[in-house]
Formats: structure tokens, C-alpha cells, sequence
DNA sequence: GTGTTACGTTAACAGCGTTAATTTAAAGTC
DNA sequence: GACTTTAAATTAACGCTGTTAACGTAACAC
């Protein structure tokens, strides 16, 4: 058959779906591999070449889905500093939201950071790059805030600050999805640990450490 | 032909050989995808199916891979705290050792954290345990001299302590590999702020963060 | 010599991503 | 209404992959 001429918010919607549709699979069935997109369009009652007119390929679709993935951890981040007052509070409360999140939703957070075949960067597309940097900029924005009313030291500054923040939690996280700590170590433990630790980082002096340290403002 | 009746040893220097190229080829174009039996078969001289008579399958190669990649990371943080005397001495050259081979060696490093498709840890072999037990347990020794010797603080335990460097130090160099510093950030300059971080959480009290804080020891 | 064993090859199957050619039904134009 | 245009969807086909089965063949054990 073929139908012809959908509106432009029918054909996003079919986009939409084939999205969804992905992402079901590919959380379900773990790995890129499991996701074919022969198999995706046979689920959606579609012919095995059907995807192709909503995706130029398969590298296309899989940035799509990881610019959802980073859409989703933005909001959980979001949603979890409503309603906290202070900075140190909303930091914490961050942290925790994002590693929670990656914990809960293995093979989504995976998609963020593991199967990255593309060597080149370049597909790295600029949606993509706008959602990371959303994500993380909740961060910054809460430590700027924070440095700001003095609440929080600003020995560093606040880009610098949010990437420790950052590696700590995906430290955190990506190690247990890893099965690094699978044996016998209890991972929710570690999560104040690492927070503590985060947060002595930002109260010292950093020059005690290695000399000298740069710091840059851009982003 | 069939050459029949190998020794040993030679058996066990064709798979040797046969993980050379692999780890070759996989190092040379990125991905694991892009490692085949096929081209790695053909490359060797060989016929296409000849690798199964020395793996299983592919996952069986890419684990032997990964043992090799922990060997070897291993290896290099073993060198790094050759000479050195103090626990800070040897903690800053194991953390700064094993930061710059992530960052020298990417595909290699990638290989133990990343494209982890298995959903089944079942099939992380009993040597890529070893292996990576053994990698981490460098870390964790020199903690525990550390603290007897009363060099270092003792309020978490070495186990603890060392899992909260590998957290620091992955998270480093893992989301670098992912690109996501890559926007103008100086990941050099991180370095120290990280290892002076991990330094800081180390010798604070941790009660302060979270309530209380359990504590394990078992591996 | 005969039989067994292990190395290696070829054939074959199913699945994949991808492209090109082709159908088919709706919309636009006169 | 008749005609062309356009886009959704399908089918055929190519080359690649992992994997298995059947087969050949040389070296060893007896």
C-alpha cells in the first residue's frame, strides 16, 4: 500500500513511533546488535526497508535515541532539585537522581556512553551536543547560583566543578553497569561515599594538589 | 592441508597469534563490530571458519581480548609505582598511570568498559575476573600498607578506598573517550583536580555526608 | 596397514545494513 | 473528469557477518 502524503505531524508522529518502538527493543533485548532495523519494521507490521524513509541509516536512528536518553536523565535531574533550597542540597539531590536513573535504567544509560563505534565524532550531531550540555548545565547552573550567593567555594570554577560532579556519578555508575563491583560490593553504599568525596573536593584548595592548577570559563 | 598434530605450545602460539592480529585489527579500526573472523581470518592466511578451532565464538575472542587488556593495564600502573616510596607517591602514580594508558590506548581501554553487549555476566569468564581483580588489587594493597603503616587514614576500608579511585579515575578517562569533554575542555588540567579530589575524600570523616555510611570488607 | 585424531578447508544457512527499482495511492493541475 | 506529479511502501538484490556441518588430509597409535 501506500498512503501518501501525511501531514508533517502525522510523519513525525511515525517517526515518533519507530522511536519508541527502538527504544522498547533495544532496552529490552540489550546491545546494538539485537536492534536491527529488519526486525523493528516486522514489529511495526512494516516492510524491512520501511525505516529508511524516516532514517538515513542505522547510525541515525541510534543518535535519535540518544538524544532521548539524554532528554530523559535531564528531566530526572530536573525534577529531582524541585522543591531544594540550598545548593549543597540540590547538588546532592542531583547526584543521587542521576545515578539512581543510570542504575534503574541500565541499557538506556548504557546507550549514553558504551557502544560508541563511531570513531569520529563528527555524527556527534548538534542535537546531541545540545542535549548533553542541557543535562550537565543543570549542574553548572546550580553550582554558578551557588558560588554566586556564597554558599559555595568558587576555587573552581563552576564548568570545572560540575565535570568533577559528573565524573564522579558516571564513575560511579558506569562501573556497576560494568559488573565491576558485582562481587558481593553493595553498591548504594557507595553513592554517599562518592558524594562526600565530590563535595570535599570543592572545600579544599586545589594548588595543595599538583602545583599549579588552569582553569578555563568556556564551555 | 591439514598439518596435523601440533604441540602445545605451537597450539597455544597460534592463539596467541591469532589474538595479536585481533587485537590489532581492533585497535587499528575502532569498534568491535569491525573485528570479523572473516577479514581476521583472511588476514592470517587462513580460511574464514579456521578461528573456531581455536575459539568458541566471537564472544570467546573478545574476552580472551579483554584478560589481555587488563594484563596490560596491569602492567603499566605495576611500572608506575616502581621507585616509589610513599602510599601518596604510589596512589598519584597509579591514578596518573592508569588516566594517561586510558587516554594513550582508547580502543584497548574501551574494550573493558565499553561495548559490554553481554547482558550475562555469566559469560565474564573466571580469568577476566583474575584479571581485573588483580589490576585493582595493586590500588588496594598499597591503601592497606598505607594504613598500617599509618601513612594513610583508615576510616574506610582499603577495598573502599580503592574502588573510590577507580571511580574517579574511569570516570575520567571514560567520559573523555565518549567525547564529552571535548568542547574546548583541558582534560590534562583535570587530572590533578581529581587525583586531589580522591585524596580529600580519603581524609575526611564520611559520617558527615550521608548519616552513616556502611562498611564492607570482603572482595 | 588400519583406525583415530586433529587441523584445515569448502559449502551452506540465516541474518544484517543498505541501495535501487518498482508499485500504488493520494494530491495537484488543467 | 483526465493527467501528471509526488511520496509512502514494497520487493529484489548485493555484500557482509557469525556459525555450523560436511568433507578432506596429514600425522600419530596400534
Amino acid at each position: 500500500m501506500a498512503r501518501k502524503r501525511f501531514t508533517d505531524d502525522e510523519r513525525e508522529q511515525r517517526r515518533e513511533d519507530i522511536l519508541d518502538s527502538a527504544m522498547a527493543v533495544f532496552e529490552k533485548h540489550g546491545g546494538l546488535e539485537a536492534l536491527s532495523f529488519r526486525k523493528l519494521a516486522s514489529e511495526m507490521g512494516l516492510s524491512y526497508s520501511a525505516p529508511y524513509r524516516y532514517f538515513r541509516d542505522k547510525d541515525e536512528l541510534v543518535n535519535a535515541l540518544r538524544v532521548r536518553a539524554y532528554r530523559w536523565i535531564e528531566a530526572e535531574m530536573r525534577t529531582a532539585i524541585e522543591g531544594r533550597k540550598s545548593p549543597e542540597a540540590k547538588l546532592e539531590a542531583l547526584a543521587s537522581a542521576y545515578v539512581t536513573s543510570g542504575l534503574q535504567r541500565p541499557q538506556r544509560y548504557a546507550l549514553l556512553f558504551f557502544n560508541l563505534d563511531d570513531t569520529d565524532l563528527a555524527r556527534h550531531s548538534l542535537e546531541l551536543r545540545a542535549a548533553k550540555h542541557d543535562a550537565l548545565d543543570i549542574c553548572t547552573q546550580v553550582i554558578a547560583e551557588g558560588q554566586q550567593s556564597g554558599e559555595l567555594p568558587s576555587h573552581l570554577d563552576p564548568l570545572t566543578a560540575s565535570h568533577l560532579f559528573w565524573i564522579g556519578a558516571h564513575g560511579l555508575v558506569s562501573l556497576e553497569l560494568a559488573g565491576q563491583f558485582a562481587m558481593g560490593r553493595d553498591v548504594d553504599a557507595l553513592i554517599p561515599i562518592v558524594i562526600h568525596t565530590l563535595r570535599a573536593g570543592m572545600y579544599q584548595e586545589t594548588e595543595n594538589a599538583h602545583g599549579q592548577v588552569r582553569k578555563r570559563v568556556s564551555l
